[in-house]
Order: C-alpha cells, then structure tokens, then sequence
RNA sequence: GGCGCCUUGGCGGAGUGGUUACGCAGCGGUCUGCAAAACCGCGUACACCGGUUCGAACCCGGUAGGUGCCUCCA
C-alpha cells in the first residue's frame, strides 16, 4: 500500500511496524451535535482505507475517539466547553448530549456500512490515561501552570511548528477573539482546564492541579497509547488537524515518549456544499439522515463519496449525487444477472474478472485511488452486460462481488432476486409472446413494471432489472 | 500579512510528457413485435501568456480567477 503521508509531503509505501500488522487511529467526532456530510466523507475514507488495508492482507487494529468532552469553542483555549455549551442549549447535561449525538453518530456509521473499528474510545473514559501522560510531560519540564489551567510550552518541543510548516512569527495572533495573556508562546495549549470558581460544571474530574477536565488534545495522545503503543503505524483525519490538533498531539506524544507517535499520517481533504465549505457558522452542513429522507439510498452517498480521491478538494451538490445513484443502479442490474446466467453465450468472463480485481486491488493501494476502481468496475460490468454471466462464470462473478462489498462497502445484492410471483409473470409473458398475443405479453410488462421491475428481451431469454 | 492548494468537455471527476479515463446528463444509432434507463457511436475538455522539448493538458516562469488554514470546522 502507498499513500501519501503528510509527514513527509510524499507517497510512502507502507512499512508495518509489526510484520503483517498495522494500527490505525482515526479522529473522530465531538459529540456535540450532529456530524454533516463532510465529517463522512472523512469517516468513510478512513474506513476505506482500513478496508483496502485488510485486502493487502494486514491485520490491522483500529481506533476512533469520541471527543465527549473538553473540545472547547476555539482552539485558542478561550471560550466554552462545546458539550457544556451544547448542553445549556438543549437543556441538558453535558453527559446527555454526548450519550445523545455518540448514539446518532454511530447510528449512522453502521447505516453507511462503515465498519465498526476494534476500538471506539471516549475521552471521559480514559481520564486517568490522560491526566498520566499530563504527569508525564510535567517531569520532563514541559508543562506550566497558569490561572485557568496546565499548559503545554510548545517552544520546549523542538520541531512543534514542523509538521504543519508553521511560521510561528507570522501568524496572526491578534485575529484570534481574545488572547490568553497569561500563556508564554501563543501557540501553547492547555492540557488541563481548571473549572471555574463560580459554577460547577456537568464534566469535572479532580487532578493533581486541581479539579477539572482535559484539553482536547491530550485525549488522543493518550488514547492512542493506550491502544496502539507509544508508536503505531497510521493516523487519519480531517485535513483541518494539521496545523493544530495533530501538530499538537505530536508534541504531547513525541515529547512524553521520545519516540514517533504516527509513521504515516492520512488527511482526508474537505468537500464543499454548492462552493462553500462546510462550516458551523454558515450553517451548511447536510446530515445524512436528510439525505435518506429524500429518498437517496446510502450505497449512493458511499459511492459519490468513493468519486472523488481523498486528497482533492470535492464539491457535494444534490446532482451529483442523483448522477451517483444513477450509477448505483446500474451497478444493481448488472450485478442482478448473477440470477439470471445464460449459457452458450461464447467465452467465460472468468480471466476478464480476474483482471478486474488485480486492477482495482492495485488502484486501491495506489495512494486509495478510489476513482480509478470505480471505472474498473464499470469497464468488467459492460463486458458482464454485454455477454452475460454464464452458468459456470457464476461463482467468480459471486466473488467478484464479494470482493466490491468488502473493499467498496457497497453490497451490490442487497436486494436480492425477485420474488416468485414476479418470476411467474416473465415465464407468463414469455407463453404470450411465443403466441404472439402482444396485448398479453404487454400488460404482463405493465404489471412487473408496476412492481418495480423492468424487462428486457434478448436473444437467450427475458432479463430482469430493478427500476 | 504568513503558510498552502486549485483552475480538465453541460455537471461530477481521474490521469499524465506522445494512444478515447470514467460516470451522470444530452444527441444519434443497434437490437426488438413494440419496448427498454441495455449495447454501440458522437460532442473534437484540459484558465491565459511565454519558455523547455521532436512532442505539454501534463515540466518551468509569469498573468488572471478561485479557494483552504492562521477564528468555528471532518
């Protein structure tokens, strides 16, 4: 597998720590609302490529976070806990609209046949991990205490601007709302916020600081140790970490543990909604459950996703998901002649499908080149349109499939063959139409038309195909 | 202001120094008793200006436009 590691701003192949294993540590959501259609476009990348990894044959081990508490409104450190500011907003505690918006968000991960990593790790269960590693940064005189919390003094860690190709002297601080006067460097993070004195919040957890709760990202420099070890081998998210979180999460592993926390680092670039990005302020984001309710099958929003590469900045538009679930469709009819094999039909399609899985295998561990598998597909399912599945061919057209379920996670025969009666009604049509009474044969169309099914007559017989 | 990225046919979207990517939509045709969202064919795409080269959409320089992060945000 090659893919393109941030860390080093080139294509890399994958070198496994451990022979024949890799962990995979993903960011995922802070539950303080619901995700939109570009937190999936994140999620299902990252699912595809654990998928592709699987199918190179690795054993892999993956984990997401789910950030439930301590992501505060600005990653300047300054403003509110979003959980507790969520939480005011509903009505609730901070606790219930995590419990909340982690069900919903998992809902949705199976719904988009997202595949259910090994680890799903939240933040408030793994406060003793994080409060440890704070510990630790402390002896190695990393850290410094300030009125409102612990703080990580990013000019101790040589290299923090590295990774993101900061320019630390240029960045304009002063655009930020308000600026923590008390901080050394402006870029330094908290890695544990005191409560406040005049209220007592939802979330709070004594420390050795005093009572509180932890920065946003210490949770995953602490997770990720946690399940992965000091150092692992790939770590996903959002393109927007890396100036911030991952820069950060770097700093707090690298300099508690001395060794490399990722070898390869993955972002998945962001999709903008009708030439905007994505954002909470223009308040644009699409949630999938929007999208099913208009109709629009989950396999397509999978395989518009799967359209674009990971890297390219992609446009979402309501069009070019129809075109997606256009293309679904197809995809559907071809894969139902698996039920309907025909025979004395010329050469087996055994070698040509063969090929077109050695095709996308390879596309799929060149850097998840996902556009490229699909028109693998499309190329062996006009050859299977065109001359049909024979009898003998049916096993490896079977495989085939399975192999697109697993690596695409789209399952092409989800909906199965039709049912009896619908089958009665071709063999009816074809007695009329060997009788030439037309008028029979094409209200028999009607009715299967009628059903959902749509028919098509050719020289071996009458073939099926869902509308 | 700093650090980046992008500009491909109606839409989406790969790729790359020299042969049609592909999908969706459209048009024409084939097959058919009729039909078919199936198949075949078509539109002569790579922002603009220079340069390098036998040859550039692909490399280099510049111009124009757009856009991302530095504040929310996958």
């Amino acid at each position: 597998m090659k893919l393109y590691n941030t860390l080093t701003r080139q294509i890399d192949e994958i070198l496994p720590l451990q022979t024949g294993k890799l962990g995979i540590y993903t960011c995922g959501p802070t539950v303080y609302d619901y995700a939109h259609i570009g937190h999936w476009f994140t999620y299902v990348r990252a699912d595809t490529l654990v998928r592709a990894l699987q199918a190179d044959g690795y054993d892999t081990t993956w984990v997401m976070n789910i950030t439930d508490v301590g992501h505060l409104v600005s990653d300047a450190d300054d403003g509110e806990d979003k959980l507790e500011k969520g939480a005011r907003r509903e009505g609730k505690t901070a606790w219930d609209v995590a419990s909340a918006y982690t069900k919903d968000f998992l809902d949705c991960m199976e719904l988009l046949h997202i595949q259910e990593p090994n680890f799903i790790v939240k933040a408030t269960d793994h406060i003793d991990e994080q409060i440890k590693l704070i510990e630790q940064l402390e002896s190695k005189g990393y850290t410094y205490v300030i009125d409102d919390g612990v703080y990580y003094d990013t000019s101790k860690f040589e290299g923090y601007a590295a990774f993101a190709k900061l320019d630390l002297d240029e960045q304009q601080e002063g655009a930020r709302v308000s600026v923590n006067q008390q901080k050394r460097n402006p870029s330094d993070f908290a890695l544990w916020k005191f409560s406040p004195q005049d209220h007592t919040r939802d979330m709070e957890w004594p420390s050795p600081w005093g009572t509180g709760f932890p920065g946003w990202h210490i949770e995953c420099s602490a997770m990720s140790m946690t399940y992965l070890g000091e150092s692992f081998d790939i770590h996903t998210g959002g393109i927007d970490h890396v100036p911030v979180h991952h820069t950060n999460e770097i700093a707090q592993s690298e300099a508690a543990t001395g060794k490399r926390m990722a070898q390869t680092w993955m972002h998945s670039n962001h999709v903008s909604v009708e030439g905007e990005k994505i954002s909470k302020s223009l308040g644009n984001g699409i949630r999938l459950q929007t999208l099913v309710d208009q109709g629009i099958p989950v396999e397509a929003i999978r395989l518009h996703i799967l359209e674009s590469h990971y890297r390219s900045q992609s446009k979402f538009s309501l069009e070019s998901l129809q075109a997606s679930a256009n293309r679904l469709k197809h995809w559907q009819q071809v894969a139902a002649l698996i039920w309907q094999p025909a025979d004395g039909i010329g050469a087996s399609l055994a070698q040509p499908i063969a090929d077109s899985a050695a095709t996308i295998h390879q596309a799929l561990t060149n850097d998840l080149n996902t556009p490229q598998v699909l028109t693998a597909v499309d190329a062996i399912f006009t050859q299977v349109e065109t001359r049909l599945i024979a009898t003998n061919d049916v096993p490896h057209f079977q495989d085939f499939l399975d192999y697109l379920k697993t690596v695409l996670g789209i399952d092409l025969l989800a909906n199965g063959t039709i049912s009896a009666g619908q089958q009665s009604i071709i063999d009816q049509r074809r007695v009329a139409r060997t009788n030439n009474d037309w008028a029979a044969s094409d209200a028999l169309r009607d009715q299967l038309s009628a059903q959902g099914i749509g028919i098509k007559d050719v020289s071996s017989g009458t073939l099926w195909f869902r509308l």
